[in-house]
DNA sequence: GGTGAAAGGTCATTAAG
DNA sequence: CTTAATGACCTTTCACC
């Protein structure tokens, strides 16, 4: 069920330089490339790694703010069409409905504050929406990352 | 400055198709091999493409409890020290500054809601922390997306 | 292990800003 | 005049059987 510490390491080198063919790979892991080449195909098919895609930075595309909206959603309705709603707006990159009575939580981008402004004002502007409320991310202490968490999954006994 | 609609098509396809080489990508775009390797340096060189890293989901490692912490943090010794600990626990995969006094947010994964409360426990202990409250991601509706976001940046004239 | 097929680099030519 | 795209050629390297 779990990855193991070769899973692990191979994810690790593949996250480092994401252009190496699998040979490579196995090179410098000290494996055969069937090894690697299974192990990949094993973690694709799992749905360990999920592909491959390519990393796009918002920041490198003008949308250097970055900020949490919290709403509060009318009970009547349900969230899906809200979210439905909300998936339509680029500058919402995720929405998950959270603990709390109708409330959905998004991150969105904007290219300024003053242009968060207009960004807030579609969300508002979404059928079943009540309220919502912003906080702004001033900075990214930790950019998003998962090795840590891959190389905890790949120990025997945590 | 922006990205033209050739590199927003670029992405789209690589992003439907990761493991396509340049060449494919070439012929399915209709334009010269040369042609798509110059984009695809430029794209990276100024860093809109951060890389082409292995897309871990964490929930297949068993990991799909996502919970989001909001924290208080004593004002004396500043964000810095308290993000580096965070950084330090594998299960914390992003941290945030965000606006209010001394606030900061950050993006949990926990294997159940049991271990979730252990998460948070690893988190409240930390130096410089005053109060944590958690909301937990009952479903995620939107899963993180750039590719719309990519698009209105490659259209002329938003 | 061998083989067909790409990647990656360079170049001269052409087009467009 | 600068920047970009094109098609051609080449060598190394990899993926697949």
């Amino acid at each position: 069920m779990a990855i193991d510490e070769l899973d692990a390491r191979l994810i690790t080198l593949l996250d480092a330089e994401p252009r190496l063919g699998v040979l490579e790979c196995s090179r410098r892991l000290g494996v055969a490339r069937g090894t690697v080449q299974a192990r990949l195909d094993r973690l694709v098919a799992r749905g360990v790694v999920r592909g491959f895609g390519p990393d796009v930075d918002p920041a490198a595309l003008g949308y250097d703010v970055t900020g949490f909206v919290t709403m509060q959603i009318k009970q009547v309705g349900g969230h899906d069409p809200v979210a439905e709603r909300l998936a339509g707006i680029p500058e919402v990159l995720e929405v998950h409905t959270i603990t709390g009575s109708g409330d959905m939580l998004c991150r969105v981008v904007a290219r300024s504050n003053a242009d968060l402004q207009r960004v807030i004002d579609l969300i508002v502007a979404v059928e079943g929406i009540v309220r919502a409320s912003t906080v702004i991310s001033l900075a990214t202490q930790v950019p998003y990352r998962v090795l840590p968490l891959v190389v905890a999954a790949s120990q025997p006994n945590p």
